[in-house]
RNA sequence: GGCCCAGUGGCUCAGUUGGUUAGAGCGCCGCCCUGUCACGGCGGAGGUCGUCGGUUCGAGUCCGAUCUGGGUCGCCA
């Protein structure tokens, strides 16, 4: 009734028939006795050729039409080689309005991914009009088609968990949701389907997975949504943590090989393992980014012997570099590093015989630049940096400083995914303001050496079987092998200041599960909008949403969080106090 | 919650050391145009410069507060 073909299906080989076409107005130009319409659909685009000028009469952009007349082959100078359909075009018989426009416009479809994001986000329906919008989600539908059809061929059964559950008690905050049959109750929407997936173990599914929802009440960031979001959750049972790096790394690979943009390198499995500590150390964060092939050497211990006041008694980091800088390269690094805090940035140059010359050379005692030399494997044209700062500062600025020697100096690679895994988290930290020990990341993960390690170690040595995949610098997921021993579990709790009780109640479910034989199991959960956002080469995780909220957590189309009725409040016993 | 940036027609932006009637491009409306494809030409409408207060003879511009949006730190087991 409405259509015949779609733009994707619309073709040369149609020529000479007269067919219905539907779609959007994307754009008119009028040239008095011929007129040309861009009709757009989910597909594509086809001009409509209209030679019948009263068929223009209240056609306007972006009204809905279908539009019936014979396909045509055009003259091959007036091809548009930008469009698939640009040899051939539909003369317009007869116009049908199927969506008329009411009102102006907000803003210009063709360009929307220009305008301010609120204005895109309240009209979102305008927005995702947009071929470039558009792609993004079909590009997402096809990556998340693409992960269930993997992880189903690896043996993953996909499970559906609860979307309301109980409120848990560490990590984020919850969103909650108030019971109307259990007055002051209330349930909470998941964080991570954590509890549900280990509880799936101990019911004796071996391998689950789900493109799951999680919901989180934090803020945003460019790179991280605001209440809610999807992860690849996956557990296995039986499992060690080098099960699930092959497990994460077959899928990932699979996906970003197949997903990725022409001519990308992609990691080959195995993935690199670095620790967390060689992470801190090397790159300055736990977010290593590969791509960038500068590494941060620890010099601390060197520059003890040394005259250079600042660095006495600072822990030194190093970063060696072979490039040529000008003079007004070392200004804008010195004012890059004044700006994040730091008090300055020596560098020492290697010259061709292998002698210094720098700021700080004169504070190098002449029988320690040999040692310099070999510490650093310096060569002639080498460039070495030194980061000096408190201990707990200089992780930080030695990893600023690699990002920015890195980019600056066109080093980091592009058109790759660099991949690799971030593993041996420590179990438990020091808060630094309470001096409670605390889990350091998530209290279901297994320590290191189990319950002798627990009993015997310093706590804030003892390691998780806990990892981190990253991309590009980019957290993509994390995961754990799980602690599915209760005595461990007791004594994990004990030390980060929980009783038994509380373990008891707050994690119910797992700790009565645990009681009933549950076997060793491990996971992970890669987050699919980072995936599919490093994929499109996207800054902001909202262009790979079909409906983001805003940064405060705001539908802005829908106008959410808005109010309720009385009654409603009435009926789930909650009073709004002024 | 802290910090940074922005807010000027529907959209994107310009607006000098504070000084006539606040500009441009795109869009919109009207007219012209038979081959364009982000067509082109001519004309037109459309703005209490986010809001409130202050300084000043005079504020889009300076000051204070506040709201909104974006980024970032905190936060994100």
């Amino acid at each position: 009734m409405y259509r015949d073909v779609t733009m994707k299906e619309i073709g040369e080989q149609q020529i000479g028939r007269t067919l219905q076409v539907a779609g959007w107005v994307e754009n008119i130009r009028d040239h008095g006795g011929v007129s040309f319409i861009d009709l757009r659909d989910m597909y594509g685009v086809l001009q409509v050729v209209i030679r019948k000028t009263e068929l223009l009469n209240g056609i306007s952009k972006e009204m809905c039409l279908s539009v019936t007349g014979p396909v045509e082959k055009r003259d091959e100078e007036t091809y548009n080689p930008k469009i698939p359909t640009g040899t051939i075009e539909l003369e317009a018989q007869k116009i049908e309005v199927l969506g008329k426009v009411y009102q102006k416009l907000p803003f210009e479809v063709m360009t929307s991914k220009e305008i301010r994001e609120d204005v895109r986000l309240k009209y979102r329906y305008l927005d995702l009009r947009n071929a470039k919008v558009r792609d993004n989600i079909i590009f997402r539908s096809q990556v998340i088609s693409f992960l269930r059809q993997k992880m189903t061929e690896m043996g993953f059964l996909e499970i559906q968990t609860p979307i309301l559950c109980a409120s848990s008690p560490e990590g984020a905050r919850d969103y909650i949701v108030p019971s109307r049959k259990f007055k002051g109750k209330f349930y909470a929407l998941p964080q991570a389907p954590q509890q549900y997936k280990q509880l799936l173990m101990a019911s004796g599914f071996d391998k689950y997975f789900q493109i799951a929802p999680c919901f989180r009440d934090e803020d945003a960031r460019a790179d991280r949504s605001p209440g809610e979001f999807y992860q690849l959750d996956f557990e296995m049972s039986f499992a060690t943590q080098e099960d699930v790096f092959r497990a994460g790394e077959e899928v990932l690979s699979a996906a970003f090989e197949k997903f990725a943009p022409q001519g990308y390198a992609v990691t080959q499995a195995p993935y690199p393992v670095i620790s967390y500590r060689q992470a801190m150390l090397e790159f300055g964060t736990d977010k290593p980014d590969l791509r960038n092939p500068l590494r941060i050497l620890d010099v601390t211990e060197f520059f003890q012997n040394c005259t250079f006041k600042p660095f006495v008694g600072r822990t030194v980091r190093a970063i060696k570099v072979h490039a040529d800088m000008s003079k007004g390269f070392h200004e804008k690094l010195l004012s890059f590093a004044t700006g994040l805090g730091m008090g300055g940035l020596g560098y020492l140059e290697v010259a061709e015989d292998l002698s210094y010359k720098g700021p700080i050379d004169k504070f190098i005692p002449e029988e320690l630049k040999g040692e310099l030399r070999e510490l650093a494997g310096l060569a002639a044209g080498d460039t070495i940096f030194f980061i000096a700062a408190k201990e707990e500062r200089a992780n930080y600025y030695a990893g600023q400083s690699r990002n920015e020697l890195g980019e600056k100096l066109g080093l980091v690679e592009k058109k790759a995914y660099r991949f690799c895994y971030v593993n041996d988290f420590p179990m438990f930290e020091r808060d630094p303001e309470t001096k409670q020990i605390g889990f350091t990341h998530n209290p279901f993960s297994m320590p290191q050496g189990g319950l002798e390690a627990l009993n015997t170690k310093d706590p804030l040595e003892v390691l998780a079987y806990q990892y981190d995949i990253v991309c590009n610098g980019v957290e993509l997921s994390s995961g754990a092998v799980r602690n599915h021993d209760i005595e461990i579990m007791k004594k994990a709790f004990a030390i980060a200041g929980y009783d038994e009780e509380t373990l008891q109640k707050k994690f119910g479910a797992l700790y009565q599960a645990f009681q009933f034989g549950a076997p060793p199991h491990a996971g992970m959960a890669p987050g699919v909008d980072r995936m599919i956002m490093l994929l499109r080469n996207e800054e902001n995780i909202r262009e790979v949403i079909a409906f983001p909220m805003n940064g405060n957590a705001q539908d802005l189309m829908c106008g959410a969080p808005g109010e309720v009725t009385e009654q409603q409040l009435r009926e789930v016993h909650i009073k709004v106090r002024d």
